[in-house]
This record gives structure tokens, C-alpha cells and sequence, in this order.
DNA sequence: GGCTAACCGAGACGGTACGTCTAGTCTTACT
DNA sequence: AGTAAGACTAGACGTACCGTCTCGGTTAGCC
């Protein structure tokens, strides 16, 4: 993608646009005739850059959240743990970023291409900082050694999504802590 | 829908071709349109049965796999799961079930209404039968009076539907025997 | 056509029905789906009877304007033909005969079939009883041996209906009697 | 409508494609649809010239006979108006031009819109053209100064549409003779 | 400071599918 | 047997977007 001035400020007008209406009428309506029309571009400049609109409203939802998800670490890893998850519910949980996520992962599902980029770009990422931050409390020996880490990973992952993509129930800090009681005090946590 | 032999046998036909066409081309590429002329009808009567192409796909995938995840009672409680959940994820990781779900779940990401339908009508069901399942095990003293099953439920599923839909790693037996192990040694179960 | 009550009520209903239709509506949006639904009768009921939507309009009109068309006879041929070519453009030229007649006129150029059941049902008996009241006139002696009573007839039909149908200008008495001014002063009359 | 080199070529082969489809398949049987494909055009690229089938269909006529009913000035106002009129038969009374300006004429009873434009484009020309040739003549002594012009043009423009349109009779050379002598023997000629 | 090459907006273009409509045929149940 | 009702195949309608393509009209370096 272009870096020049120029370039980029068309580059950021789309994906502003792009935001705009997805918020305003919806992923599923979302064209991208309409987008270059909302951002004064031509059509031609948004297909220069994305290859789809599923690639556009990802590069778009991770303009907008780049740095939102990072991780602390204050030595109590139940603690760190539960910060970063309650942070990361609160973000899927509420436009704009929920339901244009939800899209984006739904648009996955057809477009293998797009999967893939989301696993490298967001997913991959997010999980290898929470590994990370377990392995460093098992390191710690706030952890069994015999923790399975990438399970407790899915433990963690795989409800909330669940909750958030099948059963559309609401992703509570309530329910996070269930989890990670239920996590912590089966899995191996100390 | 209509119930009379000249009805059924088009709404059979019809779902007949949809899962055709899906398998071959693909959900992303499936249209209304090629639906009908593969089975021989006219548009209009796709769409006097089914108001979307995703409402006629997950008709189409239920009517194929009516009866095939009921659940086995040896007396086993871990056994019986492991059975259950073995079939469930070979039917969930092969085709032509297995692509065509994850695209109905993707379509529902677009369409509250899919989204609802698929939960009462494919979800929900198969969630109680394995509720109902653990709640006669945690009877018989099984399984402990204080596990939460619905979290119980909710670990089992999230993490095999977050491989699926979100890392696209495969879904092996495997897996399943290292969540069941996590579950029951540290869930409760005795 | 059937005669019995029953079927003959049903006709007269959907004529009837047809020229409600058509006269609210107008001729471009009238469909034989509509005209059955209006008559509460089946669309079988009127594919029964009538091959097209234009033979259907025909016998509506005509149905409708049996005789109104009978020619005087007081021995002035000349106010004669007056006070029937009057009354004919009062009909040709006001609702509701006069749209839905130029719509079936219309109709016909489309479709040959209609146009020589519309010849021989209206326009022939028409013509023929104007040809033959000037034949009596001339029997009479009071018009030229040598008159082409053809060529007169065509000389007052034709200019009426190139305004009808193609000029749209107004059908007026003034016009008429133009029109038999000219002929009578040039064709031939003493 | 465009005149850009590239629109122009469009619309010229799409024009053709309709003069061919309705001369092969008759104007009643027509559909936007298989012109644009004949053209090989898309269906927006024809609605976006045109609104309709009948407006597509004048335009095509009219840009095929663009100047073919010029009229001639011999100073002979009887020879000139039947050399005009004997050209004028031809064209309506030969395919392809007849049966697709017949069904013109038809089209435009259902669509005022149409009928107007007719009008205006094409009968209103052809009048006009015969009048001012009229009008010279008069003005030469040729014909009588009383002579009712527009009477005269409608006497013979009114027969011939009649025939062409009502009873399908053939328009024939020696019909044309017929009116002209019967005109000029009794409306005023010297 | 002028030239040229890339980029841009605008939007026409060939396509494909949409969801609606009507035609004309066929089936069913009623009278 | 004829009917009302309406489902059925077929296919055109006019619309909306897709992704590609011209078309002029700016920029933005690079001489």
C-alpha cells in the first residue's frame, strides 16, 4: 500500500468511510460502491488497495483498535488475566467494534483467504500474548508445570466466542470470571 | 410450508439441489437462482418456501442430518461423551456437512434472524441433550452435585466450535480426548 | 362460450370485472391475474374462454356497447351521416370506451389474430352500415353515380381515427363536419 | 445520451440489435433482455439510454430512415406529392420498417410518453414537409386559395394509416392514385 | 518551471443475481 | 363436469453491485 502523503490520507478516508456506514447500515448492506462513494474516492482507489470487502473492513476495524488490547503484567497473573479479558468482552461486546467484528469473522467463514489473515493479523497476536503471559507465571511456579497452556488458551477463547458468534448471549465480566474460576481452580492453577 | 405430496416433493427437491450445488461450488457462489434451475423449479417457489439463501441452506442440512448426533446412555458418563462428541466433530469436520455448516454460521453472523433460528432449531437442542446427559450422571453421583453445567457445557463446545470457525485447525479425536481429560479431572467429576 | 347460467354469469363477471379493471388501472397494467381475482373467479375460468388478454378486452367493449352505433335513416344523408359520425366520436372520444378501445386497437398491431376479429366484429359491420346508407343515397340520386363510395368512406374514417390514434388531437363535432364539408362539396355530391 | 466515440458504439449496436431481434422475432416477443445480450451489452447500459422497450425501439427505426422521406420540388405539386407518398407506402408497407412501425404505433396507444414522442419526431416532420410543399403550390396559383390545407393533408394521410393500422388492407400505388385524384378533383386543384 | 508519469474522481461498461411479477398450465378440493 | 383457489415452471422485469475499463484532471517529483 501507498505511503505517501498522499496515499495515505485517501487510504485512511476509506477506511473512515468504511466504518461509518458498516456502523450505519450494517455489514450485510455494506457495498463497496457505497464506500468510495462516502469517502470521495473512486472505485477503482479502494480496489487498488483491498481485494474485498472483507480484507477492507478488517484492515479497518484494526486501524481503529491498534494498540487497545495490550497486556499487563502486575505479577498476579489471575488478576492480569481477568483485566485483559474483561477489556477484550468489552470491546466485542459493543459497537462499533462487536457487531463489524462479528461480520468480519462471519465473512471468514466464506472467504478462506480472509480466515487466514485474521488468524495472523488479530487472533494469532492476542492468543500469543496470553500465552505468553501464562508461561511466564508458570516460569514463575504460579502455574502447574503440567499445565496445558494452549488448552487453557481454548478454555479461555472458545466460550466467549462461542457465546459471541452461536449462542449471541452477552458476554458479561460475570461470565468471564466463572471461567477463569473454573479454570483456575481445575486446571492446574496454584 | 406446504405438507401436500406435490409440495413435498418440490421442497425436497429443492433442498436436494442446494446441498448439490453447495458442495460443488461452494456457499459463497450459491445463488437462488442456479438453486432452482438445478432442481427444476421456478424462483418463485424457492421463495415462496424460504425467505433467504441461508434459511433454505440450514433447512437443507438439517433435513440431511436429522437424527445423526443422538446420544448414547451406557452408563459411562465419559464414555457416553466421548462417543457423542467423537461423532459430532467428524460430522462438523468433513464435507460435504462440515463446509457447508461453517458457511451457515457465517451467514448468520449477517442475519439476526438465521442467527436465531439456528440456535432453536440445531444448537439449542443438541446443548440440552448433552445438559440433560450430564445432569443424570451428576444424579447418580457421578459427576460433583456443585458442577456448573452449563459451564461445563460451555467448555466443551466453545473450544471445538474456535478451532473450527476461527484457527481452522482440524478437529481430531484427539482434541476431544484432551478437553474431556481437562474436564473431568478438573471439573469435578469423580 | 358456454351458454349455460352459470358459465354465462361467470363471463359477464369477468367482463365486467375487466372493464372496472381497466378503466381504474388502465389497459398497460391490466392482467388477466388481476381481472380473475376481481371477478372471484379462477384464472382457468378465463384462460377458458378467452385466448388473450386482447380478445378478452374486445368482447368486454363490445359487450358492453351492443348497438349503440345504429344508423338513422330520415332521407338527409348528409345530417345523417352528421348524427352518426357525432355519436361515434363522442364514444371514440371520452371514457371509457374511448382508452380501452384505443388500447385494444393497440393491441392488435401486435397481434394479427385480434386485429381481424376486431375487423370483422366491429370495424367491417361498422363500415358496412355507413357504405351502405350512402349506397342508398345514391340509389336515391342524391349523390354522384360515379361516387367511390369506398374511397368516400375511407375519406371520413380515416382522418378521425389518424387523430384517434396518432395525432391525439381531440375528436370534435367541428372536425366532423369539417371533414363532411369537404366531401360533399368535393367528392362528388350535388 | 452520450456522444463519446465509445457511447456512440454502443448505442449504434445496440440500436441494431433491436432492429434485427424484432425484424427475426417480432416486436411483440422483444425483451430488453435479449437485445442487451444480442448487443452483447449489459442491461443497465440499454435503461440507461433508454426508458423504455417502445422508446428504444422508435429511436432504432428512426436512426435507420433518418432521411429517406425527403421531398421532392418539381414544380409539379400532383407528381411531387405521389412520388412522396408512393415512397412513403413502401417503407410502412414493407418489412423491415412496416410491421416494426406498426407495432411502434401500437406500443405508443399504451404509453402517451411514446406517443408524443412519435409525434414529434417523426409524424410531426413528415407533416409538416407535405404541408409546406402544399403551401408552395398554393402560393404559386397551383391550388385553390381556399383550399383547408391541414383538411387536406389529414384526407390523405388518414386513409392510408387507416388501412395500415385498422383493416391491414395492402397500401398499395394505385390506392395512393385513387385518394390523390379524388383530392384534387374535388378540393380545389385547377 | 516545465514535463511526465502516477494517481485520482467519476462513472460507463459487461456481467450476474436479486426479488417481483405475470403468463399459461396443472392439481386439488368443492359443489 | 365445471369451478375457485392457487401452486407450479418459465422467464422478463428493472435494480443493485461486482470488478474492469476509460476518461480527463490534478499532483509530485525529476530534470
Amino acid at each position: 500500500m501507498t505511503d505517501s502523503p498522499r496515499g495515505a490520507a485517501r487510504t485512511e478516508a476509506i477506511m473512515r468511510a468504511t466504518l461509518e456506514l458498516g456502523a450505519e447500515i450494517g455489514y450485510a448492506k455494506l457495498s463497496i460502491e457505497a464506500i468510495a462513494a462516502r469517502a470521495g474516492a473512486g472505485k477503482h482507489t479502494v480496489y487498488r488497495r483491498w481485494p474485498s470487502k472483507g480484507a477492507l473492513l478488517m484492515d479497518s476495524l484494526l486501524h481503529l483498535h491498534r494498540s487497545s488490547l495490550d497486556y499487563p503484567d502486575t505479577g498476579d497473573i489471575v488478576a492480569d488475566l481477568r483485566t485483559q479479558i474483561h477489556a477484550a468482552v468489552d470491546l466485542l461486546g459493543n459497537p462499533p467494534f462487536g457487531p463489524l467484528y462479528r461480520a468480519l469473522i462471519g465473512e471468514a467463514q466464506h472467504d478462506p483467504a480472509l480466515a487466514e489473515a485474521l488468524n495472523e493479523r488479530f487472533i494469532a497476536p492476542q492468543t500469543e500474548m496470553t500465552l505468553a503471559r501464562l508461561r511466564t507465571a508458570r516460569d514463575q511456579g504460579l502455574l502447574s508445570p503440567s499445565l496445558d497452556l494452549d488448552l487453557a488458551m481454548a478454555v479461555l477463547s472458545g466460550p466467549l466466542y462461542f457465546r459471541f458468534l452461536i449462542t449471541r448471549e452477552p458476554l458479561t465480566h460475570e461470565y468471564v470470571d466463572r471461567l477463569l474460576q473454573s479454570l483456575f481452580d481445575g486446571m492446574g492453577a496454584r
